[in-house]
DNA sequence: CTGAAAGCGCTAACAT
DNA sequence: ATGTTAGCGCTTTCAG
């Protein structure tokens, strides 16, 4: 009743295990006949490689693993988990998943885990940039590394990241050749609680980035009046925070997220106060979804390359697993704006 | 530069390594002392166990198997992995994810690495309803299996699936009280080419009851008009069944949608003919997003309860690894209907 | 309380 | 062309 082994089907097949092994991979010296013996054998008892002994003696496991955070409000991390998974699979690895919900105790826990469990390498989200001793070379006991979204100075690996600085400026500049004077920024944060003016310290260079390509986009345009809010993730305070920016003195025409958290809320809020989309309020996030496009108006959008992001990060991994690598890259990729109805032009009228 | 093995803890700690393996794992008598120097001797080494070298001695890997297909138009399977993933982890088990992008044969590849990979169990979206071979007791080298999302009727397994026949019969039901006459319903499913209101072959149970729910709606309110689309999941042809509804010699006041992909066709032609959502056209879906609720009117949607399905498949799985579970059950969870502004009030008028 | 030895399933040197 | 043997790293009898 147990599955067989090669031993089972190099009894049936009368030969040695050794025999057994190189019929069934087809290496070394071995006459046909014996070879086809052996895999009649096999498919007779229903014989299934081990792949656990396999990797136990190969020294690897054609795994690798993924930690990264799970994201329901965009499809980033959702698109570039199934790029991953499908890429690895046509080259013949798996693909072991940990979430870790941007919490860095868990985030060292998985990569342990993984470790433990011996992929053959690691794509990684990381939580923050502030923290990275456990992607030192000598915490991943030297396995190959591919981090992905986000850069972390300091960490000898290659990184796969997109360049959200120039659209996140050219969504700025084109709103204010739409008319808009002033303007709005709403940007998600873990690192603070509630809402507030204040830049605080941001955690990960992602975010960093598009705050500072809206910045130079103000700073370019002269754009005069521009309020800044940074907010907790919680729901309800980026309710809060619109509602805020809406009952400013001089209410912005127009509300840069930095995510579809906060893209969110602004319709939420947009929905509640009666105020059209588009028209009454203008809107403009990062990271599209089909959603965003089907809408109406649609949501003008700066969209990343997730597919790309995913895809590299593989190819890039695997270079490394194989030593074709040579030293770490840093490759950043281009990002596009897309302009849909969310941005009214205040000029037209 | 190699890693530690427990023989260099061994060596280090001046004992044997069946000695060393004891103070690791705390069993066996042991004294307190070697305990102590052995935790010392593998810190300084930085010893972590090669859960490969575990697994193959315990015969289990704590590895599940996840062979899904992911979507990104809805929520649903990706938050039913990312909750598979948490549970598991709680329970010291990792996941090995699979896409099959609804293909059989991928189904069956990756059903059969996983199995060769020795995951201990298996939880699965099948593709389709219709083959199950690679599914049976046999082909799963007696792994225990939880099926989600949809049943397939002759597999021995246990099931979770959810109860949309109800919720999808209620929406019916309310669309017709708020006085809706001409009722229409389109329905995704890869079975056919392009669009028919012939009934096709549906491949899953879901669907399946789905419509077995909007069905009987109609049937319950005695409703005369209502127009049926069975629509392959390409989104210009969505688009064009939408259209083609509404191009009818008397067009539906509503459309009820079997999933997000095709609700996303209704919103983007209701864009584009300048029809107002919850005014001029109504909608109804089938399984919740955050921006279903954000957006202005919110659509009303057949609600599935997401979180409790993946709990529920890592529990009873790991029932299963553990012995503890006796026979397979067929779970079936209840569903919600949320209303929101997209279906009109045509009474009010 | 601890050590020696066996073995999980596989493959690659090393024979023959 | 094929068989014998060793060993990947670990845990668990079995002895002592």
């Amino acid at each position: 009743m147990k599955r067989p082994t090669i031993n089972d089907v190099a009894a049936l097949a009368g030969v040695s295990r050794a025999t057994a092994s190189r019929a069934m991979s087809d290496y070394g010296r071995i006459s046909a006949d014996t070879v086809e013996r052996v895999k009649a054998a096999a498919l007779e008892l229903g014989y299934q490689p081990n792949a656990v002994a396999q990797s136990m003696r190969a020294g690897n496991t054609k795994t690798i693993g993924l930690v990264v955070i799970a994201d329901f409000t965009n499809v980033f991390f959702d698109r570039a988990t199934k790029g991953i998974v499908d890429a690895a699979r046509d080259q013949g690895y798996e693909v072991i998943i940990s979430n870790t919900d941007e919490n860095i105790a868990i985030e060292r826990e998985a990569i342990n885990t993984l470790l433990q469990k011996q992929v053959d390498g690691l794509i990684v989200v990381p939580s923050t940039a502030a923290v990275h001793d456990h992607l030192s070379p000598t915490s991943r006991q030297n396995k190959p590394l591919v981090i992905i979204d986000r850069m972390v100075p300091g960490v000898n690996a290659t990184s796969i990241t997109t360049n959200d600085f120039e659209s996140c400026e050219a969504a700025v500049k084109e709103a204010v050749a739409k008319g808009h004077k002033n303007l709005s920024f709403l940007i998600a944060t873990s690192t603070i609680e509630g809402f507030d003016s204040e830049k605080p310290m941001l955690r990960n260079t992602t975010i960093e980035d598009r705050v500072n390509g809206f910045m130079n986009g103000v700073i370019d345009t002269k754009s005069k009046k521009a309020q800044w809010v940074y907010c907790s993730e919680n729901p309800a305070t980026a309710e809060a925070a619109v509602n805020h920016l809406l009952d400013s003195k001089a209410p912005p025409s127009i509300i840069f997220t930095s995510n579809n958290d906060m893209a969110l809320a602004v319709l939420k809020v947009a929905g509640k106060r009666g105020l059209e989309l588009g028209k009454d309020i203008s809107l403009v996030t990062v990271d599209d979804s089909q959603w965003l496009e089907a809408i109406s108006p649609g949501i003008t959008v700066v969209e990343r390359p997730v597919d790309e992001v995913a895809r590299l990060a593989v190819e890039k991994l695997l270079e490394h697993i194989n030593n074709k690598a040579k030293k770490p890259e840093k490759i950043v990729l281009p990002t596009r704006l897309i302009s849909r109805g969310s941005v009214a032009n205040l000029k037209a009228k």
